[in-house]
DNA sequence: TATATTTGTAAATGAAACTTTACTTTTAAT
DNA sequence: ATTAAAAGTAAAGTTTCATTTACAAATATA
């Protein structure tokens, strides 16, 4: 599933560790899913829509993988 | 994290064994969530958005647990 | 009421998300 | 060219999502 973290983090001027200390969880787990490691949860999912005011739809590109 | 699962099945007669089996998991992770036992992954909550033709938020209602 | 279907639940296991610690590489600013 | 900050990565561990098997409870239908 891609993203566009690094680019809306880009555009707010945020660091990974930032981002991190928002979304309540840590600074490695943003680079995980920046680079695709892994999908976040539902929840966190919808803690960045909320702190970046977009839809997960808007955030998160589904490629319909089943 | 709340969701429409059950009446939105209901609104198109499909039992948990079926939602399962279009969404590609096991009847009891339906009915887990549902009976909210634990949230979906994000590629799932994909799968039933594409499914019941709606976003996730329209799905899923967020309750800021963080 | 008997039977079939659906739903609820539980235990054990596996897979994926996420953590902490720690170190290296890249980028930006002196 | 140094230095500081940011980003990348890795290993080991915990928690959460999801599986299989199995059975009980509820709902529908004959």
């Amino acid at each position: 599933m891609k993203n566009r973290l690094k680019v809306l983090r880009a555009e707010r001027d945020l660091t990974q560790a930032q981002l991190a200390s928002e979304t309540g969880v840590s600074r490695q787990t943003i680079n995980a899913i920046e680079k695709g490691k892994f999908d976040p949860s539902l929840p966190l999912a919808f803690r960045f829509a909320r702190l970046f005011d977009l839809t997960i739809e808007e955030i998160f590109e589904d490629e319909q993988e089943v």
